[in-house]
DNA sequence: GTCTATAGATTGATAGAC
DNA sequence: GTCTATCAATCTATAGAC
């Protein structure tokens, strides 16, 4: 049996503790109090904390990749049947939309990007061979539409911009909750808002004249 | 006195190991063993592991901010001096330049920069409270600058418009020494070319129609 | 300033009763 | 499946000889 009452509830509080301490810096003693559930209970389930930190990654992502994966074909699928080529708006759109408006899937959701967000940036080697193992594929899809929608761009400058677009919408994902930066004139927005701001100013970016 | 050898052995290893593994992951031992000095050394220059991460950041953060706050002010001095609008274009590259060349300045330079481009995103709150009390006052001179080039900006929009260029920025600087991204195209960049390529990238998303 | 030795706390993991 | 109790390893920090 996959699911158990204990087992999920490890899980959804293990999100959150990752999310906003790290992995490295939660201890399984603070999961399972927080918890309300015993100690020996994460190895019960899980057999050791490098499974749980996987499990907490992949629960989620698993979902969020192949709403973007969709989202992607689709872009691909229409830019086919009009017999044009992809825009790179509608590219930039698939891709980070379904990650900012991911939260509102369900309980606990929004811990799971800003722990996404940090994942590609954290120093711990477990949690980011991991998370970098499952966003390959998307990525590589990803990357293969920005190039259909742009194919005059030489290969070296699209894998930088692309890098760009990565590094703006992980730093966005960290702060969806919360202003990143603590300047005076910090305001927070919506996630729609977000993803109309953040796809303008990635667009504007990736159609630069290079 | 505030220079002696074994302190700055200890300096320079931790700054390279923090750097790669995060300075939770990292134990006082990892760093005296690797320096070849005594594990009580640490504790007779730093009195805690918490001043030597505190060192480790200041130590070069003070420098780089220097030359990134002369930039700016360099920027607004000759354009009040023109009688016109600072130009969002040297603006941006005052604050990208200094930092993707930093690694040039010193000997391990680079280990520094992969640092503090992760500090931003680090769960730990140690690191993280120390990097942005550091960075508060120059980020808010950039902001100020990025203001006065485009003054018809909504506040909020530029607000989220900054944090998409300081995300891209420590993304790449996290990615300097290496590619970030694990993907077929991926090519290395020269630090001169990387400066030239986010610069522009960042230009064409500060000036996008909002 | 540098060393050995160790205190004192916390960690991930497990054994075994129920 | 859940619990108590505990092991073995690791960590930061310090005391005190030299």
């Amino acid at each position: 049996m996959a699911t158990s009452a204990t087992r999920e509830k490890i899980l959804d509080v293990a999100e959150e503790l990752f999310a906003h301490q790290g992995s490295r810096a939660t201890s399984l003693r603070a999961i399972t109090s927080a918890a309300g559930v015993n100690l020996a209970a994460v190895n019960y389930h899980f057999g050791a904390k490098e499974v749980l930190i996987e499990e907490v990654i992949s629960r989620r992502l698993v979902t969020l990749n192949g709403q973007r994966e969709q989202r992607l074909l689709e872009v691909r699928a229409s830019a086919v049947a009009a017999g044009r080529r992809p825009e790179t708006a509608e590219v930039l759109m698939a891709f980070v939309e379904p990650t900012l408006l991911f939260p509102q899937s369900g309980t606990g959701a929004g811990n799971f990007i800003t722990l996404v967000g940090r994942a590609m940036a954290d120093p711990d080697e477990t949690a980011r061979r991991i998370f970098v193992r499952l966003m390959q594929p998307v990525l590589q899809l990803f990357a293969e539409l920005l190039a259909e929608a742009q194919p005059e761009l030489a290969p070296e400058v699209l894998y930088w911009r692309l890098n760009f677009v990565i590094g703006a919408l992980s730093h966005t994902m960290r702060g969806i909750d919360r202003c990143p930066l603590p300047l005076e004139i910090a305001v927070a927005k919506s996630a729609p808002e977000l993803v109309r701001l953040l796809t303008g100013f990635l667009s504007a970016g990736m159609l630069a004249a290079p």
